[in-house]
DNA sequence: CTCTGAATCTCGTGT
DNA sequence: ACACGAGGTTCAGAG
């Protein structure tokens, strides 16, 4: 990783046009090429990148009266970022190898995976049909039926929404098309859920549950614990 | 900003937890005091980050044989990041100032501009009623009268996904309340549209159309070059 | 490969 | 403060 902290102004044009005045900043360049422009304060994202695969070209500016340097970057979608170095105030590059990368856990999917393992933690009686399961607009993330044998559409959110119910609508809505299945019911499940999406969804009949990540691992454990 | 390259394990407890094995990666402490932990390549955002406000303290590691130090980030929310330097390659300190920061142009506002200005690129004869037409739910982007008088809701998007249809069905909901206006047509307007969201569209009764920022930028300068 | 939905989304704007 | 929408979203996963 090289790391360049240089009084710049920046120029990109691609998917917009952006361009930073002169400042100093830091220059970031990792191992597989792409660039970074980092600010001194504000956010993790930088202000300006340019990602992997590029190609950087380094060149004097020849119309510049001191010595200031330009580094054009390319990438293959014609997209170009252009740094003028107006004065380097350090230049480093640290060998780093390999990263082994990030574990994660506690998001979405988890949930999922354990409400799936565990449909009568949400409803009684509750047997799961499919995970994921396909609609012309998308797949609904459980479909279960109840004690009754009736279709039951969940969705499954961290933080409960608006428009987490505006996907599950959209997914009744195509669901109760299919005979096979008609009525379909609707739940949104999630850790918390806002008051509006709670109000919109219960505009809608859909039966709102919030559950706990914690408490559901520790169902799933006591079963584990059985055999 | 402060630059450390060390040798370093990391943890992140908060909206989720995360861990990253003993690696070599880039430390930065930006002078709002966030943290971010970059590897040497992959993506532009960083493995871990904690935002300002945090509070960083420095302590060894009593239970450790070696001289390694842990970082402490800890914010208002809760959240920790817990980082545990085992060798420090590397540890500056750079003074950049305040950033004047980005100037952006080509956004999705760009585009409602130019259609506002040249409704007829989108039906022939269409003319503007308003930018922005309120509704009790939010603003529609365009409402527009076409060759018949009769009135078109327009929803603009860079990319048109199902988000966008949705969207517009609601203003086209409570546009079709207003006695005055119905009845009203709707028209899907964006650079791109998803295949899915076309389906959803057309679904709706909803007509789509795919238009060229450069080509209206065109458009627009032909009718300049009139004056 | 495309397409969909999640994200420690972030970031702005408006109320 | 919160809600809503855009983003050079980025990113991973499934068909």
């Amino acid at each position: 990783m090289r790391l360049v902290v240089a009084r710049c102004t920046v120029d990109y044009d691609g998917r917009l046009t952006a361009h930073l005045p002169e400042a100093v900043r830091l220059l970031m360049v990792k191992a597989d090429g792409c660039v970074a422009i980092h600010a001194d304060g504000g956010a993790y994202k930088p202000l300006n990148w340019m990602n992997s695969p590029n190609t950087l070209t380094v060149g004097d500016d020849p119309k510049a009266e001191d010595d200031r340097v330009i580094w054009t970057v390319r990438n293959p979608g014609g997209e170009t970022l252009i740094i003028t170095l107006h004065e380097v105030l350090s230049d480093e590059t640290h060998e780093m190898g390999l990263d082994p990368g990030l574990q994660k856990d506690g998001v979405e999917a988890h949930l999922q995976e354990l409400l799936a393992a565990n449909p009568t933690a949400i409803l009684d009686g509750l047997r799961l049909v499919r995970r994921e399961y396909p609609t012309d607009i998308g797949p609904v993330d459980l479909l279960c039926r109840d004690a009754q044998s009736e279709a039951v559409a969940i969705e499954v959110k961290r933080r409960g929404e608006i428009d987490g119910v505006e996907q599950l609508t959209r997914y009744l809505e195509f669901l109760n098309r299919d005979p096979l299945l008609r009525p379909v019911r609707g739940m949104f499940v999630a850790q918390e859920i806002r008051p509006q999406a709670r109000v919109l969804a219960e505009d809608r009949g859909i039966d709102c549950m919030v559950v706990d990540y914690d408490n559901l691992r520790g169902v799933e454990s006591d079963e584990l614990k059985l055999f």
